[in-house]
DNA sequence: AAAGAAGGTTAACCGAATGTTACAAAAAAA
DNA sequence: TTTTTTTGTAACATTCGGTTAACCTTCTTT
């Protein structure tokens, strides 16, 4: 697959790094640790993380202190910060130092919620950075303008029709489940049917020609040049 | 579509172990249940559930122990476990014990909330197709696209055919029984007669050629190159 | 060699998975 | 608002893979 995203958790407490660190390598992200601002700068220069959970209660250096400190650092002006913060309310402080952080989580922490937090984050920025054209043999499909060319030839597709097809020839060849599709292109909360999937495949292959989806009874769908 | 998610619950009361059963088979989750620590992973080790439903307090053995226990088993270390705690602050506490739980819910349980959480946490199982790719002489075979090629010349399986290739691949020259490709390809719960093996390593054979797939008779079948 | 067991082969059947269409609901545009 | 487009779902059609039964062949044992 692609490089797992790093992530440096910073807070104090022995108990909750480990229960942040199980949780994240769960889910196959490479984590580092540190105890306190200065030592999150140090490894932070090191690991280069694409990713800080920084508690705001901390000794030797304070969240809000580490997170600007950190942000001043050479390439780390857009790295993504979370705050943990013991509660809401000190968060609306938080953003009135203007510390630049990108997101809170209130303790106790709950799985679920970091993760779900986390991955929203990530799957933002590799938006951003994705590259907005694929070219796969005759087709061309350009985030930028939203537009699919077939030798040259506009295609409109309807939202939902893009995404699809962005998903599948991001990979020519890679079989997608459909429940990674689901995820992926309706999003973690969304409760739809899969057979929508179906159905929005139909309307693919009518617009761009049905040689360039395959099926894989069983298994999922595939874009193919 | 597949064959249903199978959750152990366990608590010591019994009012709440049917009340939480009732809801979890009304979705069509395969239930079974547990009193305490000890009765738990017994029938964890029989039923293989997929997520487990811990209550924290628990006679015999509480739940962080049981879970610790548990996620010691062997082919049990990425099970998912949700903790039932009587108060919310209680969580605190699990994580620090850093037990290795996904999620709790905290009582009293409410069927929505309970149902999902579930869901959310077993929708992320198994989404993605691992890369794997297994080159045995001439013969590759890519997990990822689905494609089997045979010098460069490319060879379309079925699901079950690719499965039973990619399971006797996997280790050239090995025999495997019947009872372990029925295991590993078919899985648990699915009845069907062995006989069907066969015809299944008549098409292979058929497909990527008789050379590649020995008999071992009165033992099994294998892979050689 | 005969008998029995194990596996090979073929073909037919069944059903799950997918294709397809039509329509309802929701969202966006006008 | 009304109109149009997009999205989701239900219902029906179709296809293909999976399974089995029946029969054939080969091997093994006596």
């Amino acid at each position: 697959m692609e490089t797992p995203n790093k992530i440096l958790v910073v807070d104090d407490e022995n108990d909750i790094l480990e229960f942040i660190q199980y949780n994240l390598k769960k889910e196959g992200y490479e984590v580092s640790l540190a105890h306190n601002g200065k030592e999150a700068i140090d490894i932070a220069l090191k690991t280069k993380p694409d990713l800080i959970l920084l508690d705001v209660m901390m000794p030797v250096m304070d969240g809000i202190e580490a997170c600007k400190q950190l942000k001043a650092l050479p390439g780390f002006d857009k790295v993504f910060v979370v705050f943990l913060t013991a509660r809401a309310e000190e968060y609306s402080e938080i953003a009135g130092f203007n510390a630049g952080a990108d997101d809170y989580i209130s303790k106790p922490i709950k799985p679920r919620v970091l993760l779900s937090r986390i991955n929203a984050i990530l799957r933002r920025k590799s938006k951003e950075i994705v590259e907005a054209k694929i070219i796969a043999g005759p087709i061309i499909i350009d985030r930028e303008t939203f537009m699919v060319y077939k030798n040259d030839q506009k295609i409109q597709l309807a939202r939902k029709e893009f995404e699809l097809l962005f998903l599948l020839a991001g990979k020519p060849g890679k079989v997608f489940t459909r429940e990674y599709i689901l995820e992926k292109v309706w999003g973690d909360e969304v409760l739809v049917v899969d057979r929508t999937i179906d159905v929005h495949i139909r309307k693919l292959r009518e617009k761009i020609g049905d040689e360039f989806i395959g099926t894989v009874k069983g298994v999922g769908y595939k874009f193919e040049i």
